[in-house]
DNA sequence: CATGAATGAGCCTTCATTCAT
DNA sequence: TATGAATGAAGGCTCATTCAT
């Protein structure tokens, strides 16, 4: 039994180690630089044993596409489970946003890759929507908050699809704002003191614009922030020196 | 004289051509999937022949890309120079960020795959900023609007960096929503009725929570839109049957 | 253990394959005739498996060049340690390397090719020094000899140089004659029986205008030549039938 | 008339220019990296123009080894003219050697990789043996002035052959220092001050070797040299600095 | 005559994947 | 189960040569 798990736990760890080399190599040689061969005398394994572990060069990029959805989705269901007011929760998210980006950048950026890459591959169809499904998890955190807002009467503007309609929104935002900080530095130093307090300030408005209590305005988010981090987050923030 | 003119216009013509087939194939096979050898084929030139265009593959992406980034920053342009109150002219930008997505689906696309890809390739570093130049120039027609706004005294929350920050979070949201809807359809499609129509909800929502007036509880935005389509974009309305 | 040394001697086997076609190709077909595909048609393996023995076209060159140049040097190494006279042992070189240019013509004719090529491939510059540094071995073993000989007070026209600069007048010769014979071969037999005959007489010619006695009227070098090849180079001589 | 000639003239200047650029090109990028692209490029006229003079990449090669030929030629016929002692002929011949390296180094070096690349090439075979009978001309300046020391008694070592094998001789020698000059420049200045005084050390050891008088120890070289060139070569010495 | 667009064979090199040991 | 030699399709790119204008 223990001969087993010490095996099985191996086997894990070997996975593990593939993935993070692989993960760096997509990160600093592109899509072509990641090479199994590349892999395999970094892991110090022969490439025989890769493909024990992964199928094919695709099967890596999946799983590392897998690796990134399920550790934002882990934020972003303990963020959403943040005790205070739906704004504040709300808030809880976009704290959850900003410290994975901070404690995984390479993640995001080997996603948007991965994404690029393999929007046409027929193969991977399938594994996609197991990918979405656990995006589906960081998604349905967002918008049970907006759902609970109006189910307990919080000032929202709503109809129907509001839940969707505005977790969509701040989904788009924090996406398009991290890819443009990526590809276009230029654009957003100019002018603009910093990419993420834009970022910050315009989560807010959109919250704001849809009339949603307490406004912006009318509260400290900084203080907010810090709660959310001690709270919810205290490892983390420390890690990335944000407590 | 007529001589020349004409090879050069064939030569022109050829360009486009490449372009053309280009793109698509980068659409439907990937990145990896648009080989000099099959646009030559499909072009019925040769491969020598389409080398005499562009000097390299990656000449060949970054054309794709600069068609782009021209296209829209000339409808921007055209845009922000509709007659009208400012929340009005941002409402235009709006409707030329639609008509670009209508009329160019394939341009929107591919210029993601180029944006990842091209962010490690060093060698295109410096042509990169000639795009983002021109990407500047749709930048620019976006805060001058703002700029404007808080010029005359249209009610809107400002601060030192407001229009940089308020450009910046359209943009990432426009571009969010749209990267999210080509890579995540089954995500947009639960709950929601339409990506577009959320696009602009939260597009008006965020313009709502800088306070800038007339919000959007106020107007009747589809008579607004006609307005602008009918004025400056006549023959583009038509195109896509939205006149 | 068995199995492993079977391996590696095959790998071994398989690289001599690579280098004697990879030569014959050089000869025959001139330095772009010869190809990694033809090369790899020839052994009857695939392109990829040349390319695991050689890094690249040039790599193969470096090779063979390297066998070239380490085959002289152990001929010449070998003759010089004859036990005679100076003026025998120098001898001794001129029958070294008289076998050499029989045993193995290619890889001469190879050399020269290579040098031609690389004289501007700065890349292989660095290489090409490791080349050079066998090519001294061969060098030292004739300037040893004349070295020896002034030392002993062997009658030889001396100055501070004359070991170099006579090494290098042999050297020169006897490459020159190899050259000319290749590449302008009606030259050569216009009004003379013989190159090889040619090159004999002049190096001995050389050796007694430096006043390196015994001169060469004096002995019976046929008589001389047939110890060396008897005492030095048994193998050789029999192989080539000049034993 | 007039009108033709000057066609003509321009016709033979652009030969020459492409020629001169051609040459260049061969040197400075090596075989492959002249090509008949940038040829045309360099002299500004189209690659059509330039096939209007040479029918092919090899024609040009041809053209190029036949000047060096030419020019070689040309001076070792003037040299073998020298009114003097054959000895002093003999010298005088060496001068226009060393005359030639200086005044052409590029000729050289570019007939090496003509040599190198063109040997095998079937079509050339006719062509060459042109050039071969251009090089018998030197070659004849050469065995001509040994025949003449025969005819008139001067004491030189002689039988039937002595004079090919002589002047094969001193080819060979003068042909290989300059090879290994130029591909092994690190041989050459270890232990030597400079490999032309070398060659020409072993040029006069070759002769005296030959018995052929005055011996080098009783003549001063470095007034003939002198005289050769004030009476035979005024120009070329003075181009180069030896006058 | 001059031009230069068009051709297309051919080159070197890479790499995911397989499979005998 | 691990290994790594072998495969071979495929890719980007070059360039001598031709020929319609």
């Amino acid at each position: 039994m223990t001969t087993i798990s010490r095996k099985q736990r191996e086997i894990q760890e070997r996975e593990d180690l593939i993935l993070n080399v692989a993960r760096e190599m997509l990160l600093e040689r592109g899509y072509l630089g990641m090479t199994m061969d590349r892999i395999a005398t970094e892991i110090e394994y022969s490439k025989g044993t890769v493909y024990q572990h992964f199928s094919s060069k695709e099967d890596v990029l999946v799983a590392l596409a897998g690796q990134t959805t399920r550790t934002r989705a882990s934020l972003f269901v303990r963020a959403a489970q943040y005790q205070g007011a739906t704004r504040d929760r709300m808030w809880a998210i976009g704290v959850a946003d900003d410290l994975f980006m901070r404690l995984y950048p390479a993640h995001w950026q080997s996603e948007q890759i991965i994404r690029a890459v393999s929007i046409q591959s027929k193969a991977t169809r399938e594994r996609l929507s197991q990918l979405e499904s656990t995006e589906m998890e960081s998604f349905h955190a967002v918008s049970g908050i907006i759902r609970d807002a109006i189910a307990q009467g919080d000032p929202v503007v709503e109809n129907e699809s509001t839940p969707h309609q505005l977790a969509f929104g701040l989904w788009s935002m924090s996406f398009g704002a991290h890819f443009i900080s990526a590809s276009s530095p230029n654009l957003v130093l100019t002018g603009m003191s910093d990419g993420d307090e834009s970022l910050r300030r315009n989560y807010n408005a959109l919250l704001d614009g849809y009339g949603w209590t307490p406004l912006s305005s009318e509260i400290d988010y900084t203080a907010t922030r810090q709660r959310v981090l001690e709270q919810v987050f205290p490892e983390e923030g420390r890690r990335v020196g944000l407590l």
